[in-house]
DNA sequence: CGACATTATGTTTACGTAACCATCACCGCA
DNA sequence: TGCGGTGATGGTTACGTAAACATAATGTCG
């Protein structure tokens, strides 16, 4: 038997490999082990009607004996579909990202879609350039974007016509789907909740200037403040990291007014917590702190965080049914969802003293 | 023009698409278009050599004008190989998976290389054989698993012959090939810490029984201690969650001979640091804690978390290079790679009082 | 100046699957 | 007994790509 080049290769490593089967089994072989044709196989294989009961048992067990398992590519080609969605993210270090990815891969799974995952390397416009250009090379039916906004507008790109797209937290929704968190009101609770509590104003930490949720909820709070007839302290800008909310606390713990303190997300609220503990003064007594996303260790704070608690999993839910529904109907839907956001009240936050 | 069914059903929702092109532009189209044969077309978008300069422009040209993108599945078909690593992993809840995760998806990436993701809904016997059964039909190349190893043990699976595997924080590495981080050396490292700090013993908050690095992380725990002819006091048993630390706390602040604790996670070493503080007992005055892991918050714990700093990029890294070389090798190669880990002093360990 | 490499391009084929149509056996019923 | 219908199965083809092979056009050197 001349085998080519490539076969030979492809055998070397088969340590466990029966000899005989060098490439893969396909529905031929099965075919011919069964002794029915090919097309029965495929009958079989995506469980169509119309194949005997004894036909169908033989066909399994040659299935099974010879190992056969579909070929996705050669599946794909024929059908067109990949039951595949691709998610583009920036990066996983945020939790928001990842639960909401979780979210997604779960919802996706229960509808026999897998999750393929996008990188975008730097969050500059090359770099999202290049994920996007090449995305029509990916095999996938749909698209989920988790990402900070601007980048979509700046980037001088468009997604490749025809395929279904969500975006996740953004303002794009004349453009795309959107599945947007409320953080507009999640944000007027907390400060709401924390003048409620007597606070004559209160202080923000906000997050990064590019993100659209940190604009979101600082404009928010902003608003809030103005509603209630309040004065709007200066706004401090972090980077969602704890680091940045520490730095921050350093410098409220030195202002004299400041009782109050929303901090945009649970992460900075942390280190705002570390700020005000190292200088003695204490949380709820002297001063309140509210944070953003309720992350699972928010409850395990010194002391326990009061928190805005967003719905990832719902979230996750919404983009896997959007993408879905869009791919069914082959029709761009443009237009936002809206998830709810509610206050999860612990006890960094009290009435301030005296 | 007479469509089939499905065609025109695809058209229905092609809105921005130009309404010549009903099927996806192949390379045949674009040789139309250049006036070359498809296979010239297949040298100019894999770039390789052999075609003249002249030519290759016109080429790429007519990819612009059309917005060609080569099909994935096809080529996946024709050559075999789908570019595409699977990830099998349970759980995005742990900051390792994550860490590891993103680690994995950035190597991959630079390799020309993207992730699909698989979860395996539920850790059971029956989650685990699904991921791994319908594993043949997802198109990918190769697999990283990042999972408990107990379940890989005790299901009666294996993995389809001939795919490459890397399992992370496993004991296989007599089957399968392995990157492990030094999980006893981590630990050691804790436990000796603070016994050369003059703490007379340490106790140990453990993760979950079924977890393979809590095993080794409280194996490596016991072992220090009784090296250094110590007593080996109760292990505590908690889940990783925050929430469980914060239980163990309870119990261990009501412990008089307790100065030092080894928490499995930086998460349930937030619970104890909210355990003690609820209950007078200071840190590290009073009570010292160590945690495992070196999340990106731990240094803002209050106090900042003294812990073991485990280097998922480099994990990540191995797997990704792992896997890799087996694809190229095409040979299956057990064995455990091990990557070190390093304790980080910040100020959550001291000497004992007195 | 003719045999011969070298380069540029075209033609044929196969990858594994599933849609479509063809065939065939068998059934009930007139 | 023969006819239309139904259910089970087989044959053919196309999906888009790239390997292998074939061919044509140039140049090169003895």
């Amino acid at each position: 038997m001349s085998n080519s080049g490539v076969e030979s290769v492809r055998d070397a490593g088969r340590t466990r490999a029966d000899r005989a089967a060098s490439r893969r089994v396909s529905m031929t072989d099965v075919a011919r082990l069964a002794d029915v044709s090919p097309q029965t196989v495929s009958r079989v294989s995506n469980g169509f009607p119309g194949v005997q009961e004894e036909t169908r048992i033989r066909v399994l067990a040659a299935m099974r004996e010879l190992g056969y398992r579909p070929n996705g590519a050669a599946r794909a080609l024929k059908s067109g579909q990949f039951r595949t969605i691709g998610v583009i993210l920036f990066t996983m270090s945020t939790t928001g990202n990842v639960r909401t990815l979780e979210a997604i891969a779960t919802s996706a799974a229960r509808e026999g879609y897998t999750i393929m995952l996008i990188p975008v390397a730097a969050p500059t416009q090359d770099g999202v350039y290049g994920a996007f250009t090449r995305l029509g090379e990916f095999a996938v039916d749909a698209v989920i974007v988790i990402m900070e906004v601007h980048l979509l507008d700046t980037a001088t790109v468009s997604l490749p016509p025809g395929v279904p797209v969500v975006v996740v937290d953004s303002d794009a929704g004349d453009r795309y789907s959107v599945v947007d968190t409320d953080q507009g009101d999640g944000a007027r609770q907390a400060v709401r909740h924390l003048l409620d509590l007597g606070h004559r104003t209160v202080w923000h930490v906000a997050g990064p200037e590019e993100s659209f949720a940190a604009q979101r909820r600082a404009a928010a709070w902003r608003a809030t403040l103005q509603a209630a007839g309040r004065q709007v302290p200066p706004l401090l800008r972090g980077d969602w990291s704890a680091d940045s909310g520490h730095r921050a606390g350093l410098r409220l713990a030195r202002e004299p007014g400041c009782t109050a303190v929303f901090a945009a997300n649970d992460q900075m609220a942390l280190g705002l917590l570390l700020a005000m503990h190292e200088n003695g003064r204490a949380v709820p007594g002297d001063i309140s702190v509210v944070g953003f996303d309720d992350i699972p260790e928010a409850g395990s704070f010194t002391p326990p965080l009061t928190t805005v608690h967003q719905d990832f999993a719902s979230v996750g839910r919404h983009c896997v049914e959007g993408v879905l529904r869009q791919i069914r109907t082959r029709t761009a839907e443009p237009g936002v969802t809206i998830v709810p956001t509610r206050l999860v009240v612990r006890r960094s936050t009290a009435e301030p003293r005296g």
